[in-house]
DNA sequence: CTCCAGGGGGCCA
DNA sequence: TGGCCCCATGGA
């Protein structure tokens, strides 16, 4: 089976074993600003732990961008301590938030200058922006995080845990499931990383494999197991 | 105790 | 580019 046709195929296994995700998951006001602190909090992070976090920010009143540009630096980080590496996270959070401050018209930007000017960003790399660009501002691109690249992987669709993120964009794009749809890529692009994500949490492990109940069994190749 | 989590930067060959 | 190391908490 050709890669671009197996990719409509995972989408549509999982779909019907997982149902919608509705991702990202958020509960303040300011959503938008919600998921870029939490994009930024959730890097090699569990989300348990960020929720912790962004509970005690909101607590705190720094519950969005701007509050975050007001609130010195050890307080922010003393606030996100939960989601570990709090003062590499403290001072991201502050350029990012400097940066939507000082670029205003950002949404109205070009999808690619948009997504390599969050790239120029400390602390800002290719799941982060993406994330952003997805999530928060719901433009179709395709996030690959740790676990797409495992699924891919175990699935035969890449030929190495470690492919580079725009090969496996590339994949995506030129499938069937990017490909045939007219409108709100975007809704599809967040459902299936989240899909992805559900299924890595749940029968894919990194050392763990646990196949037999898996629903997508019939067409992995893992090599691990 | 060990392993891992919705990464990214810095450094060096 | 590719391989290490660093950052750091909290749950399983």
């Amino acid at each position: 089976m050709a890669n671009k046709d197996k990719i409509t195929l995972v989408f549509q296994k999982l779909f019907s074993a997982f149902g919608p995700q509705k991702w990202w998951p958020t509960s303040w006001q300011n959503k938008k600003d919600e998921i870029i602190i939490g994009a930024v909090l959730t890097q090699n992070t569990s989300w348990q732990n960020v929720e912790k976090s962004l509970k005690n920010l909101y607590r705190a009143s720094v519950n969005s961008l701007s509050k975050i540009r007001s609130t010195p630096k050890p307080k922010l980080a003393r606030l996100i301590k939960t989601s570990g590496y709090y003062n590499q996270k403290a001072k991201k959070l502050k350029i990012v938030a400097d940066f939507f401050y000082k670029t205003k018209s950002f949404s109205k930007w070009p999808l690619l200058k948009q997504r390599s000017a969050l790239l120029s960003l400390w602390g800002v790399g290719e799941e982060t922006a993406d994330s952003i660009l997805l999530y928060a501002f719901e433009k179709p691109l395709f996030v690959v995080d740790a676990y797409t690249k495992r699924v891919f992987y175990r699935l035969g669709i890449t030929n190495s845990e470690k492919a580079a993120p725009r090969d496996i964009q590339q994949l995506i794009l030129c499938s069937g499931f990017f490909k045939n749809v007219k409108t709100k890529r975007e809704k599809l692009l967040q459902e299936f990383h989240a899909l992805l994500v559900k299924l890595a949490k749940t029968y894919c492990f990194k050392n763990n494999p646990l196949c037999q109940k898996c629903p997508l069994k019939t067409i992995c190749q893992n090599p691990k197991s």
